[in-house]
DNA sequence: AGTGTAAACGATAATGATTTGCATAAGCAA
DNA sequence: TTGCTTATGCAAATCATTATCGTTTACACT
């Protein structure tokens, strides 16, 4: 993603630009997956050197509420990921493996093994991200 | 839930019938959402004098590791609910406020505002819940 | 009913992710 | 460039969850 477009994106979701910012949100749109908050650190300091992880957490956390960046929590960690882009994942139950899906696939597949991985489906989990109509009034 | 029901809930599942175990499984089949193990604790005293806070933890992994309970973390918590029931949420992206959806609703949400509530879908999350490869052989 | 053993329990003390407080530094509008 | 606001970095606090360990209990087998 080109540096501009970055800018383009901090800027229209009212946000300062800084070296820190830029960083997180560049390796955002690097990985491909979902990724914690200390390993965006971790890879971000290769861009904006000396960046703290509590400043990682608050970068993300206000991307998230401007709705640049969508947290979801997985056993008691959060993982973040730019919200234009698609999060199915199969969990395990039981040891917690989290893996992507190939497609988007939705309905009655309770019970069905998932082609490929062989994940046993038991039960799934919606949630719908966005805005509560009280938050909608502040923006 | 009759009794008798819970105790051949655990026993199905290959886990002990125990006080603890009993009072946990009927506050959570008492309770209509999902709540957080405190608050399971918490209530569950109530059937289980004594009912320590770590027990409660270790009672609900079993029973998710069994089947019984699915969890789900929201915001760096866990919750937890009978694997039995739907669990379709909006979760606002900025406050955090977590209510159920009415019905089982899917596709081509994004950008529209949910009657009744109000709630602006921005993108949503699907997990498929269930056991891996790997766990599945270790039953 | 009595007994042995693996599993469950309760309390306390770690752990690890996330937040908070505060002093300093940096963005950006005028 | 100046000034005001917001962001950053560090150290310490918080909070849910997990690990440890000695004691108790469920339950299969007598």
């Amino acid at each position: 993603m080109p540096r501009d477009r970055l800018n383009v994106l901090l800027r229209g979701a009212g946000l300062r630009v800084t070296p820190q910012r830029v960083a997180v949100l560049e390796t955002l749109a690097t990985g491909r997956h979902l990724a914690t908050c200390q390993d965006l650190w971790r890879r971000a300091q290769r861009r904006a050197a000396g960046l703290g992880l509590v400043t990682a957490y608050r970068i993300l956390e206000r991307m998230r509420d401007a709705g640049l960046v969508e947290q979801i929590d997985i056993r008691g960690t959060a993982y973040f990921g730019l919200t234009d882009r698609h999060h199915d994942h199969t969990i395990c139950q039981r040891c917690g493996t989290i893996e992507a899906t190939d497609g988007c696939l939705l309905d009655s597949l309770a019970g069905k093994r998932l082609r490929g991985t062989g994940f046993l489906v038991q039960g799934h989990r919606l949630d719908l991200l966005g805005l509560c109509h009280a938050c909608q009034q502040a923006v």
